[in-house]
DNA sequence: CAAGATTAAAGTGTCGACAATCGACGATTA
DNA sequence: TAATCGTCGATTGTCGACACTTTAATCTTG
C-alpha cells in the first residue's frame, strides 16, 4: 500500500490513472476560479496537497497546457492562461466552425432516440432555469451542445469540444452570471433542435450561428469589461499579474 | 524597472526545450514510419537512446498521446496509433471542416503580400514535382495548406492544423506515393487559389471541398487496401532512432 | 504433447534527491 | 534617494531507484 497522506479539501484520489485525475483535478480548480489566470502553478505545491510526487503533476500540466488551459514559461513554471480577448476570439471562432459541422453531421444521424435525448436536455435545461445556479445552466446548457458532437460521432470532434468547454468554462465562471434571462437559453436552443431534426443545412447553420454567436459576442463584451484594470494586451513579461499566490 | 526582457514577441526559448525535443524527434520517427503503426513505445528505450532519463520521455509521449500520435494503455505503456480507417475518416472530417473554415476567413484577411506567397508556395510546388521526391512533395503541399491557416490568422486553427497534419503525414508517409502524377497536385492549387482571391465564400468551400475531398477518397482507399496485410507490426525494441545524438 | 502453472525478465508508475536557475530582498555605492 | 549588484530561498528540470505489473520463457503435469 502506498503512504497515501490525507488530501485535506481535495477529493481522494483512488483509482488509477493518476495522471488523469490530477489534469481533472487541476482543471476543476482552474474553471472553477479556484485558480484564477495569471496564478502560477507550483508543481511541489499541488503534488504536497495531492500527497503524490511531482512527477505525475507535471505530466498533468502538460496535458492542460496541450489542452490550452495552461501556459508554460520555461524556466518559470506553468500558469494559468491569461483571459486574451484575442484568446477568446479565436476559441469562438473556433467553436462556431465545428459546432457547424457537428450539428450538421447531427442531424443526418439522428435517430428517434437521439433525437429523444436532446428533447429531454432541452427540458432539463429549463427546469434548471427555476433553480437561479447559473453554473449548473451553464453545465445543462453545454451538456446539451456535447450531446450534439456525441450524436455527430466523430470522436475527434467530440474531444475538442472538451477541450474548447473547459477553457470557455473557464472564462464563464469567471465573469459569472451570463444571460439574465436562464429560460431564455433554454428556448433558444428550441428553434436549434427543430432545425436538426428538419435537417436543412442553411437553418442549422444560421441557428448555431446565432445561438453561438451570441453567446460569443456576450462573452467578449463581459471580458472586455472585465480586462481594462489590466490595461492593453500585452502579451509578453507575463508578470503583470504579481505572484498572486493562490497556488492550490 | 523589470531587469529582463529580452526582444519582445519573440518565441525564443526552443533550444533548452527537452520534452519539445523529444516530442518533435519521436513525432518525425513516426511520421517517417521508423516506428510503425501498433508498435511499443518503450520509454526506457528511448531515453537511453536519446541519453536522458524517462521523465521528459514520459511527458513528450503524454503530448504525443493528446495529439492522436500515441495511445496509451494504462499498465503497458505507449504505442503507435493503428491505422483504422474510423480514425482516417475523422481526421479527414475534421480537416475538411476547419479548412473550408480557414480558407474563407484567409480570404477575408488576403493581402498583396500573402497573396504572393501562396502564389510562390504554388511556384514551388511545381518545381518539386520534377523531383520525384514523394515526401518532399507532400511537405510542400502541407506547407501551403499551411499557408492558408497562418493567413486565416487563428492560432488555434493552425495548432490544430499542424496536429492533425502530423498524422496525416504517417499514414500518407506509409501508403507512399500519393498520387501519379505530381503536377497534378500543383495545378489543382491554383483554381483554390483563384476562388480565394476572388473571395467567393461559396467557391472557396466548393474548391476545398474539392481538394481535400480527393485526398480523402484516394488515402482511404490506399488505406483500406494496405490494412489486411499490416495490421499490426511489433516492434522489438531496438535501434531505430536518429542515426546521431542530436539531443542533449 | 498440449495446457496450465511457475518463474524470470522487462517495463511502467511513482518517488525522493540534487544541481541549475529564477526572483526577491537587502547591502553597497554613488 | 535611487539604482546596481550579490546573496539566498524557492522552484524547476532532470535523474536514478524501487515496487509492482505485465509479458516471456520455462517447467510441470494430465
Amino acid at each position: 500500500m502506498r503512504p497515501m497522506s490525507l488530501p485535506v479539501g481535495l477529493p481522494a484520489l483512488a483509482d488509477s490513472d493518476l495522471v488523469g485525475q490530477i489534469a481533472r483535478i487541476l482543471m476543476q480548480a482552474i474553471v472553477q476560479g479556484r485558480l484564477p489566470p495569471g496564478s502560477k502553478v507550483v508543481e511541489a505545491g499541488v503534488a504536497r496537497e495531492l500527497g503524490v510526487s511531482r512527477a505525475p503533476v507535471r505530466e498533468a500540466a502538460r496535458l492542460l497546457e496541450k489542452q490550452g488551459l495552461l501556459v508554460a514559461s520555461p524556466r518559470r513554471g506553468f500558469f494559468v492562461r491569461k483571459l486574451e480577448i484575442r484568446n477568446i476570439d479565436e476559441i469562438y471562432d473556433l467553436r462556431l466552425c465545428i459546432e457547424r459541422h457537428a450539428s450538421v453531421l447531427a442531424a443526418k444521424r439522428l435517430s428517434p432516440e437521439s433525437r429523444d435525448v436532446l428533447r429531454r436536455q432541452i427540458d432539463v435545461l429549463h427546469q434548471t432555469a427555476d433553480l437561479d445556479d447559473p453554473a449548473r445552466q451553464v453545465e445543462e446548457d453545454y451538456r446539451f451542445h456535447r450531446l450534439i458532437f456525441e450524436i455527430a460521432d466523430n470522436r475527434r470532434l467530440l474531444r475538442l469540444f472538451d477541450d474548447l468547454a473547459a477553457e470557455l468554462r473557464m472564462v464563464i465562471g469567471l465573469i459569472g452570471r451570463l444571460y439574465d434571462d436562464p429560460h431564455e437559453i433554454a428556448r433558444t436552443h428550441e428553434p436549434l433542435l427543430a432545425a436538426i431534426e428538419a435537417g436543412h443545412p442553411e437553418r442549422i447553420t444560421a441557428h448555431v450561428d446565432y445561438h453561438i454567436g451570441h453567446a460569443w459576442r456576450e462573452v467578449g463584451r463581459l471580458v472586455r469589461e472585465l480586462t481594462p484594470p489590466l490595461g492593453n494586451a500585452a502579451e509578453p513579461s507575463s508578470i503583470l499579474f504579481p505572484t498572486n499566490g493562490v497556488t492550490v
